[in-house]
DNA sequence: GGCGCATATCTTGTATACATAACGGTGATT
DNA sequence: AATCACCGTTATGTATACAAGATATGCGCC
C-alpha cells in the first residue's frame, strides 16, 4: 500500500520548443525584446543554435497565449501593449482572485490553512528585514496558496498564468513608498477572512487588493507620459 | 484627411496550420475525435493533404489552449476531460460571466442596448418556434453582446475563448425539458438588471445561469454513470 | 510456460531545402 | 518632380530528409 516513490513527474520539457519559448518569454517580460520588436526567426535560431524549425513552434505557442502576434507572412512582433490593454488585465485579474477567495475561504483545509500563514509570516520577515525583492517573491507564494486553497484546479492554472503575465507589470511597482507594509496589511486581512471562512468578505478585499495594483500601474503610466511630455 | 477605404483588415488566416487548428478543433468538439484519441501526426497530415509541418504547428496551438495534450515523444493525444474538470471550467465560466454582467451594467452604451436587446428578441422568437438548434446559436450571440458591452477587450477574449471549450458540454443539455422556457426567463432578468444598471443583480443573475448549466451537465454525467453501473 | 532483455520498427523532434508572398529599390512615364 | 510599375531581395510557409527516443516484437533464459 506504501508506494515509496512516485515515478518522478519531471521528464518535462524534453521538447526544444518548449524551452525556448520560456527563453524567449523570459526575453520579452524582461524588456531584452521590447514591444514593437520583430522576431525575426532566422536571427532567433541563430541566436540559440537551433533550426527556424523549433524557432517557429516556439513563437507559435507564445502567440496562442498573447505574448506575441504572428501576422500571416508578416512574421511575429511583441505587441505594443497598450497600457489600456493592461488595465484590462489586471481588472480580470482581480476578479479571478476575488473568486480564488471567495471558494478558499469556503474549501480550504486545515493544512492549506497552515501553509497560507507560512507564506503570509514569510512575508511579513521580508517586510520586516526591508527587502522587497524577497518580499516580491513571497508575494507570489502567498498568492498561490489561495488559488490553490479554491480548490478548483482550472482557475489555479487560469490565475496562474494571468499572474504569470501580469508580473512585469507588477514588479514596476516594487519600490512604490510604502508598498510592502500596505499589501502585508492587506495579507492579514485577507487571511484573516479566509480563516474566518467569509468568502464575500476575503473575495472583496483580494479584488481590491489587486485593483489597487492596475491602478498604481494606470498611475505610473500617466506619470510617465506627462514626464515624457514635459521633456 | 478622409482615408476612404481602410485596407481591409480580412486577410486573416493565410496560415496553414491555423486553418487545420480549427478543422482539427472542429473534430475534436463535435466528437469526431473522442477523447482519449491518439492523434497521429502523419495520419493527420494524410488526412488533409498537406505535410507533418503544419500538422504540428496546429497541435501545438491547440496543446496551449489546452485542448490537447501533448507528452513530449508520445505524441498529442485529446485528454479525457474528467466531469469534474467541466465542472470546474463551469464555475469558472459562471464567474467570468458575472463579471461581464458587472460590468457591463455600468459600461453598456446605447448602441449595445439596443444589440442586446435585439439578441434577447431573437432568442424569443426561437422558443416561441421551438426550434433549440436555433435558440442555441443565438443564445451564444446573446452571451456574446453581454461580453462585450463589458469594454474589457482582455475579458472578452478570455470568456469567449472558454465558452468556446465548453460549447460541446452545453450542447449536451440542449433538449432538456423546458430548458429554453426557463433559459429565455433567465435571459429576460438578465437583460432588465443590466438595463437598469444594477451590476450587482445582473451579476448575481448570469452567475447562476451559467451556474445551473454546470450543475445540470453534472447531473447528466451522475445520471449517465449509474446508466452504465447499471447495465 | 512466464519473464526479461535485445532488437526492430515506428513516431516524434529537428534540420534543411524549396516555394511563395511581402518589402524595397530602381526606372520609366505622366 | 511625383507616381506607379516592375523586378530583385528577403523572410515566411511548407515539404522533405534525417536523428533519436519510445513502443512493440521476438528470442533466450529461468
Amino acid at each position: 500500500m506504501s508506494i515509496v516513490s512516485i515515478p518522478a513527474e519531471i521528464p518535462a520539457a524534453t521538447r526544444q520548443s518548449e524551452r525556448l519559448g520560456e527563453l524567449i518569454e523570459e526575453r520579452i517580460v524582461t524588456g531584452v525584446y521590447p514591444p514593437g520588436t520583430r522576431l525575426d526567426e532566422q536571427e532567433l535560431a541563430d541566436t540559440f543554435g537551433v533550426s527556424r524549425t523549433p524557432v517557429r513552434e516556439a513563437l507559435i505557442q507564445l502567440s496562442s497565449v498573447g505574448l506575441i502576434e504572428i501576422r500571416p507572412r508578416r512574421g511575429a512582433t511583441v505587441p505594443e501593449i497598450g497600457a489600456d490593454r493592461v488595465c484590462e488585465m489586471f481588472e480580470v485579474m482581480a476578479e479571478l482572485e476575488a473568486m480564488c477567495g471567495r471558494l478558499a475561504a469556503r474549501r480550504i483545509t486545515p493544512g492549506e490553512q497552515i501553509a497560507l500563514q507560512e507564506a503570509h509570516s514569510a512575508c511579513e520577515a521580508a517586510r520586516d528585514a526591508n527587502t522587497p525583492d524577497i518580499y516580491y517573491q513571497l508575494n507570489e507564494v502567498f498568492h498561490q496558496r489561495i488559488y490553490e486553497a479554491s480548490h478548483n484546479g482550472f482557475l489555479v492554472e487560469q490565475a496562474t498564468a494571468l499572474h504569470r503575465r501580469l508580473r512585469p507589470y507588477r514588479r514596476l511597482q516594487l519600490r512604490v513608498r510604502n508598498r510592502m507594509t500596505t499589501s502585508f496589511n492587506e495579507h492579514q486581512a485577507i487571511v484573516d477572512a479566509i480563516t474566518k471562512g467569509d468568502g464575500d468578505l476575503a473575495s472583496a478585499l483580494l479584488r481590491a487588493h489587486v485593483t489597487v495594483q492596475g491602478e498604481r500601474f494606470a498611475d505610473l503610466v500617466a506619470t510617465l507620459r506627462d514626464f515624457k511630455a514635459g521633456t
